[in-house]
DNA sequence: TCTGGGGTCCTAGGACCC
DNA sequence: TCTGGGGTCCTAGGACCC
């Protein structure tokens, strides 16, 4: 029998800045994005206060003001700081562990004594070492381990240690924990799953792993295994290389120069070099992507793929293909060539133009009258129009597929599992 | 007026191959 | 005009995570 514990840090950037600022403790605080968009981390008290995670902060200023709560902007690099040395401590107790997240960690206790008391060391060890407070969830699975954890946050009687090893306690807690809440289970499944009369982690517990796979995927059998106590997620001690880095920014304002775009994007791209660099990792296929502002109707994105002949991590390189790509997503010849379903896609356009091109392709898919609504398009607003509210480069390795695909002539229920760690 | 950034995995479907 | 089986690779998009 397997048994995982889940160290969880508590509001972490909020917990990360008042290191430093000790008379915030138990006053009201929050860690903003980019630009100071939005809410990205917010301590119990403005948490008390209703500002949902994510939320932007133009909606809730007069919370802000009213109840002089201290914001920050984000900075991530001292976050990652103080991440890496929780983890190393963390590393020094127990005899394996995989770092999930910039906050999170999972640690194996299988074969460990007292998993209560390791669970209460740790906690005290990094509270005082690093000054951070964190909760433990200790489970036969992973996902268990996950449950745990949201009860030790949720309810103060844990003390920030919650075990659930006890098929009764397991049950119970099963019961009443709403289904939106399980790991790997978001807005989109739990609103299907509710939709069927699956309102618990109980109710999904009991359900026909087969039938979950035929409705819901292997992801979905996978859950449903793992609230069986049937570990299907392992430890992963070593960090795999990246399978993709990404750079990406929103702009404070609307941009309509291609060169300003242009420019940013050559920003990017040195952003993108160092990173690689610092990973060991090179290059042979780079994306790049705009998009329009996705509040505003007809919200629209592009993205171009290269394939570089060769694999490069130098900015010269990764700059002159971003301008390539940037080139390739403007150019009209590209758009009647591939007049049709990929027209919609390459066409840089706001929001007008877009739907003008739109209502034209509904009509007729022929390439001619395709044409027509493109010269219509460029009569009236001119070529190279460009709104754009956020761009980015990401780059992805061409290996990054581990399994190949299973063909699609057999029946799928019939396939053997295969677990993807 | 103002709405984050960086990842992973899975599936469907088209192009193409023998 | 009808018409197999088995496969790979690629792209797009959906869904999730912190």
């Amino acid at each position: 029998m397997t048994l995982f514990a889940l160290i969880d840090c508590n509001n972490f950037y909020v917990s990360c800045e008042r290191i430093f600022r000790p008379d915030l403790l138990k006053k009201p605080v929050a860690v903003l994005s980019n630009n100071d968009g939005c809410f990205i981390s917010r301590s119990n008290e403005v948490k008390a206060l209703g500002i949902p995670m994510g939320a932007p902060l133009f909606k809730y200023k007069y919370l802000i003001d009213q109840h002089n709560v201290t914001v920050f902007s984000a900075n991530f690099a001292f976050y990652g700081d103080i991440s890496s040395r929780i983890m190393h401590l963390i590393s020094e107790i127990v005899p394996a562990c995989e770092v999930y997240s910039i906050d999170e960690v999972f640690v194996d206790l299988t074969d460990v004594d007292s998993p209560k008391d390791t669970a209460h060391h740790i906690r005290q060890q990094v509270l005082k070492c690093v000054g951070i407070p964190t909760c433990v969830g200790v489970g036969p699975t992973q996902t268990f381990a996950k449950v745990a954890n949201y009860l030790a946050k949720k309810r103060s009687v844990y003390n920030g240690v919650c075990i659930l090893e006890d098929p009764q306690d397991i049950e119970e807690a099963l019961k009443n924990l709403p289904i939106k809440e399980i790991w790997g289970i978001g807005r989109r499944l739990s609103l299907r799953l509710k939709q069927v009369g699956i309102n618990t982690a109980y109710d999904l517990k009991k359900v026909d792993p087969r039938w979950m796979r035929q409705h819901f995927t292997v992801v979905g059998e996978r859950l449903v295994q793992e609230l069986n106590g049937l570990s299907c997620l392992s430890l992963e001690e070593q960090p795999e290389p990246k399978k993709s880095i990404q750079v990406s920014r929103s702009f404070a304002n609307d941009v309509t120069e291609f060169d300003e775009l242009r420019a940013n994007l050559a920003s990017y791209a040195t952003r993108l070099g160092v990173k690689l660099r610092e990973q060991g990792l090179k290059t042979t296929t780079l994306i790049i992507y705009i998009k329009t502002n996705r509040f505003k109707e007809g919200f629209y994105q592009a993205s171009q793929v290269v394939n570089l002949p060769q694999a490069v991590n130098d900015d010269a390189n990764l700059i002159k293909a971003c301008g390539k790509a940037l080139e390739q997503i403007f150019k009209p010849n590209l758009l009647y060539k591939k007049a049709g379903i990929m027209a919609l896609e390459l066409l840089p356009a706001s929001a007008e133009q877009y739907s003008l091109f739109k209502e034209d392709k509904i009509s007729s898919n022929k390439t001619e009258k395709l044409s027509e609504a493109l010269d219509k398009i460029n009569k009236k607003y001119g070529r190279g129009t460009i709104h754009s509210a956020a761009c980015g480069i990401q780059l992805t390795w061409k290996d990054r597929k581990e399994f190949k695909s299973l063909s699609y002539t057999t029946s799928w229920s019939e396939l053997p599992i295969v677990y993807a760690r």
